[in-house]
This record gives C-alpha cells, structure tokens and sequence, in this order.
DNA sequence: AGTACATTGCGTCATAATAACACATTAAGC
DNA sequence: GCTTAATGTGTTATTATGACGCAATGTACT
C-alpha cells in the first residue's frame, strides 16, 4: 500500500491501481512474487496506487523496486483490467477495521477501482522479496502452485503468463531471468518452464543460437553431475537490438 | 462526451477515458475514423467515459456503436496511457469557456486523465459516421494523411497500428474490414496497406490459403478491367477458430 | 580400475515453409 | 485482331523445422 495514502488520498489518481506480475526463475521452476494478505488466508499481486503526479510506468516502476529492492529491469504494461464488479466485494467492513483505516478514508478504498497490469522478469537470486513495513510476508511462489488470490488477481497472473507465452516469439528472453553466464539446458528449462512444453535440446540449441545474441565461452560448469556444459552469456548489444526489431516476423 | 457527464460527473470514474482507433478499409487505403474538435484546429480520436457502474470494455464496446452505428465488430484493447504530462496543459480555460462547461464541472475535466485504448476493424461500408449532436465533423481519414491530434492521439494512433501490425501474424484478419465477397487481390492490399510493404502475389496466396479460412466461391467479379478475379467468403466457423487459437505458434 | 548411467555436444535426414520467378489465361480498349 | 494489364497456376532453390543417431564426458557403483 503506497506511503501515506490514509492520510493524503488527493495525492493520488482516484480509482485506479498497478498490479505487478514479477516472475523469477529458480530450481528449474518459475516462480511469481505474492504477497499474504494480513487480513484473509488469500494472497495477492504486488501493487499499489498511482501518485498524480507519477506517470503510470513510474508507479510500475516503483511497486517493482519496492519489492524487490533491484532496478533496471524488465517490465512490461500488458492489459488493464476494469470489470465493474472486480472489486465490488473486496473491502468490506470487517476488513476495513482490521486495517485500521479512518472512517473518512474508506470511501477512496471501496471506490471502483481499475488497475493496470505489468509483467516484470527479474533475476531471482538478486530479487530480495521485501516485506511491507517488516509486516505480512511476501514470497516466491511456484507458478504451478499459486494460492487462492484475492479480486481477479488469478486473471491477471494468467494473462501476465499469456502475453510473455506470446511474446516468446518476438523478443529474446533470459537476460532478466537467469545469472550472467548460464548453460544451454539452463535457458531451455527456462524456456520450456514458460511454455508448459517439451522441447528438443538438439533443435533447441540451433534456433536460439541462430538469434545470434548468445556468446560461447571456454569454460564449463564445473561441480556438475554428468557431462560439464559449456557456459554462455548474452551479447548485450546484440540482445538489445533483436529486443528493438523483434525476431520472426511472419509476414 | 458522455451523456449526462456535465451535470453528474459523480456517475463517472474519475479521471479515466477510453480512446477508439477505429480502422476500416476502402479504396485501397487503411481509414481511420477522426473527428474535428470544436474549438481548436486539430483532430481527436473517438472517445468517451467510463461510466462507475459500466465495465471498461463495454465502455469502448458503447463509444464505437455510438460513432460507427455498427454492433458486434472486432475490438481489442491494446495499452493504456498515462503520463501525467499528457493532459496538463489541454483543456484550458478558453477552451472551457468554448465548451460551455460550467464553473463546478470544471474541475472534473482538467484533472488528470489516464486512457484506456482500444483499436477496432470495422466494415467501411457499414460504419456511417456518427455526429455529436448533429455538431461538429467526424470522419474517415487516410491513415497516411493524418492531421495534426489533440493530446498524446498521435502515439495512441500509432501504437495502434504497431500492435495490429504484430497481430497480423498472431490472428487472421479481413472478416470485419472487407465485404462478405472479396477477392484475393483485395485482401492482398489490405496487408500491404496494413504493413505497408509489397507482397507477392503467387506467396500470399499459398500463405493465405494453408490457413485455411477462406472459401473460393463459383462466380468471379464482373464489371472489371481485365481478367476476373475469383470471389472468396470467409469461413466463419475456422476463422473464429483461428482466431481462438492463434496462428504461427514460434515454440 | 572397470562398468553402467545420465547428460551433453554435435551431426544427419526428411519434411515443411518461404522467397523468387515463368508462363498461360482472361477481359478491356484501341 | 492486337496490345495491355491484371489474374490463375505452376516450378525451383533456399531456408527453417522436426525427429532422431551417436560419440564424449563426468558421476556413481561395484
């Protein structure tokens, strides 16, 4: 919840929200930062209110730093959602009360509220979940074993999920997501997690190479069972350029 | 602007609108539906309020029945914008005054707006354009010929088209742009004028055909210069298939 | 030390998709 | 009837994709 919005509401744009979508990658799993209510046995998505003088990507901006404490990262606008009735039930009194919010301020919380969706890809090691006033408890959590979510935050989540299966296609990913130098079954597990799906490593390892943003480098991954892998680290430059142009333009 | 927003803009969602880039297709030339503002010598988008008790889609749904007079078209929300520079320095007070707006509702229009886009195909022929009140001019402009927009409408318009440029290759188009009979050399220009890029011939068709969402029709086009070219009607039930499952699946 | 096993690196082959291009067909206009 | 411009229907070379084989490497176990 943003600083100060109990005491000041007029400082910040009524009736609208962000919510933040921030995936991590770890033990071959992807993981989503959530956030345990204090008043319910749901959770919900990172998010907070937009200050009216911030512009909406500096709010995103924000609620992604507060809870992770990184910057420059991957984030990305990709739906706003604004049914009527998305949070008609959610702030009811009790609740109110076991917030402690003023009488005066609870009208600005039972308002209709219409947030605005952003996806965010992080690297998970260096991503510290920050807790909200040394209160609550903020997790990494399995996006296969996601909780019971508060409002349509479930909606949301899924069609964070959608858009990045999506945009797979046209932009690389991997730069926010894994450590500095990876292995090639590192970044297909990445892929393959996102996707739900079975890839060939041999087929892999060819299309992704063919982007042309992956440098090889002479040493391998020691301390592995198996055959040590090589490792490899992005071209930046050239990450960035195919992220510009995008990649597989059909027509 | 909405209805009634004058006298009571409590029934509205503060400092939200909806913006509408409605596309069509005609004379080979991809329209975008604009109208004149009153009080000053530039264009806008068709837009309008969201209503509190009205979910945002059917928000955008109400602003394009009401400029276009068609129902059941093709509309996606594609971003929404919200710097918080975009509508400081817009409705001034000579533009208020212009307005007949009065002194109490004043207020309401010069706070700060975040807007909702939405990007529509409609069907030229049958989209008639829309007046407010039988006042002021709206109409179908070359999306070549754009004139100088209000506000932020000129990167709205243009993310518009960059999103349903990226959409061409993830969804079949035509079916709300083009006449229930068409020719494959019409549709043809409709991606290029989408793309803005000179396809072949011999390609497109193949490309078009293996998606396989068109039926070629017995008669041919008459009353044209030189060799008749063969009709086509979509397939509904596969075009709205396609359209469900994507197309050109990358991974 | 030797062997089984899992995993990686690198390669092949058949098929599908794409790009570039050739030629015959049809209707209008002179 | 001839020219012109557009359409219908191919062909071929190149590239991308999907399915799979096999040798190399390091761990674990006997």
């Amino acid at each position: 919840m943003a600083k100060g919005i109990l005491e000041n509401n007029e400082n910040y744009q009524p009736g609208l929200s962000i919510d933040c979508v921030i995936f991590g990658f770890h033990d071959n799993q992807l993981k989503v930062l959530l956030i345990k209510t204090p008043y319910e046995d749901k959770w919900s998505l990172p998010g907070g209110f937009v200050p009216i003088d911030q512009d909406i990507d500096t709010a995103a901006v924000t609620v992604l730093n507060k809870r992770t404490g990184i910057e420059g990262i991957f984030l990305r606008q990709f739906a706003t959602f604004g049914r009527v009735k998305r949070n008609d039930k959610h702030f009811e009194n009790k609740i109110l009360e076991h917030l402690k919010i003023p009488e005066k301020a609870r009208k600005w919380f039972t308002q209709r509220f219409v947030t605005i969706g952003y996806y965010a890809l992080v690297d998970f090691l260096k991503a510290i979940p920050q807790k909200e006033n040394n209160k609550g408890s903020i997790e990494w959590i399995d996006h296969k074993e996601v909780p019971e979510l508060i409002l349509d935050h479930k909606e949301i989540l899924d069609k964070a999920l959608h858009t990045l299966r999506i945009e797979l296609n046209l932009m690389p990913i991997g730069y926010n997501l894994l450590p500095e130098k990876f292995t090639m079954p590192e970044l297909q597990k990445l892929y393959e997690t996102i996707l739900d799906k079975k890839l060939d490593r041999r087929n892999f390892l060819r299309k992704i190479n063919n982007i042309g943003i992956l440098n090889k480098l002479e040493e391998k991954k020691s301390n592995v069972a198996h055959k040590a892998p090589n490792l490899y680290v992005f071209d930046k430059d050239k990450y960035e350029e195919v992220l510009k142009n995008g990649l597989n333009q059909g027509w």
